[in-house]
Order: structure tokens, then sequence, then C-alpha cells
DNA sequence: TTTATGTCTACAGAGTTTTGAAGATTTGCA
DNA sequence: TGCAAATCTTCAAAACTCTGTAGACATAAA
């Protein structure tokens, strides 16, 4: 069995690991995942999304450029306006599971702090 | 409607989408995608891990410390071993979600090679 | 004690984000 | 038509964060 390294010869297509985790960086920055959930109602402009955000035009222009560099949103220009929307719905179950697996971190948080508290007060 | 600004008074608790975003990030990671996959089939001893990836040991050791941190894995020590484990199995739906959506990317980019064959030997 | 395994620390190099200014495109209007 | 306003995008420099590497440290077993 061959031990899969993380570099293959270079020129070689990249390894599947490369690109899932490629499409999950791009995922790994807040103003990018708020966007996301803004689209999730349907398509915004640019103008919309920035005001949401709180960032620069500037930069939210660039947050979704490498949003569409991964595939994940696709837009249409109307006017001066340019509006965005998700080019794969399945994007936004993605969002919905690892939103279930952090509620079940907090919920472990909760119950931990809880049994710290009966520390103090022992003896129910 | 408040516009949900993306940097909140410090001190308060961060935003969901900030918590998600850390999340995805540390997926954003060729070695760590890797031993997710690797931690599928069960628990892997860090130097299985290592030899996986070809990483040094410090940097698997890295590497699993930033997947512990955001409650990704667990492990246990057995001997001078140490075994980690997936913590909750709903990483792996995620895994799989991102690889269906990777799928219908490279599909549509085949579709569109095609096209361009095409135009080089019109007249079907 | 020595060997086997992992983890921690520190830091240079690589990569990402922010910011501000300049450029592009479309529309409206004199 | 020609100009100005509105809306985005691109570019580049500075600030920041992450990763790989190497060595010291920790722990368990022989």
């Amino acid at each position: 069995m061959s031990p899969a390294p993380l570099e293959p010869a270079s020129g070689e297509p990249p390894p599947i690991f490369r690109l899932k985790a490629d499409f999950f960086r791009v995922l790994g920055h807040p103003a990018r995942v708020r966007i996301l959930e803004l689209l999730r109602d349907g398509e915004r402009s640019v103008g919309e999304l920035q005001a949401a955000t709180g960032l620069e035009s500037s930069g939210t222009s660039q947050h979704l450029t490498a949003m569409r560099r991964q595939g994940l949103v696709e837009s249409r220009r109307a006017g001066t306006s340019v509006f965005y929307r998700a080019k794969d719905p399945r994007i936004f179950q993605l969002l919905e599971i690892a939103k279930q697996i952090l509620a079940g971190r907090l919920e472990e948080t909760r119950e931990l702090l809880g049994d710290l508290a009966a520390e103090d007060a022992p003896r129910s």
C-alpha cells in the first residue's frame, strides 16, 4: 500500500484532499460565511452585502471573487449593480451540518459548566 | 433592522458566523483533511498518521492539536502511543457533501472542455 | 538508563486580509 | 454626444496569520 504523501510530484493533478482543503479554506472567513448565509434567502447586490458585513466595497468584492473562483457563487449584472447568488444549494446543507456540530460542542461546554457549578454546592 | 456588523464590541460572545468560519478554517489544510479521511476507518496513532501524511512528527502533532481545539478529534494514550479518533461522526457527512459539490464542479469543467473540443471539429 | 512516541516552543518564510487609491462599466441627463 | 454619478473591480503595500522545521522536553516501557 502506498503511503499517499501530502505533496505528489509537481505537475500531477492535485489530490482530492487538497481540493477539499481549498474548498473549506474559502469558507474559513467570517465575512464569507456571513455572505453565504445572506445568500440563503436569495440573490443580493454587492452593495447590500457590503452594508450587511460592514466591509469596504473593495474587500467585499475580493471575498466574492474568492468564492467565485471556488465555484461557490455566481453573479449577474443589472444596471450598475451586480447580484450574487449561491451556485450550488448543497452549500447550505454544509453550513447546516456545521451548525449542528457546533451546537453539539456548545451543549457539551454547557454541561461542563454545570458540573463545575455543582462542585461548589455539593450533595444534591 | 440592525446591519449585524462583522466585528461586534470586543468582549461580547463571538457571533455564529465567526464560530463557523473558525470551524471551517481548521478544515482548510490538506493534511488535516487527509487525517480526517483516515480517521473515518477508526482510530489511528500519531505515528500512523504521520506516515500517511509524510509530515514531521512535530507537524502532525500540531495539526492534531488544532483539530482538537476545534473539537474535531479526541485521543487516548496506550503505552507510548497516542491514538486519535473523530469526535463527531457528522464531520464525515460534511466531507461527503464537500466531495459531492466538488464532483459537480469537475463535471462542469469536463463539459466545458468537451464544448471546446467540439469547436475545433464543428458540424456533428 | 535507554528507547520509543508524542508534544511544545520559537522563528523564518509563505500566504492571507485589510486598506486606500485608481480603473472600469453602466446609466441618466444636460 | 459628452459628462457626472453610481456601483463594482483591480491593484499594490502594509499588517497580520499560518505553516514547516528543528530542537528541547515529557512520558511510558524495556
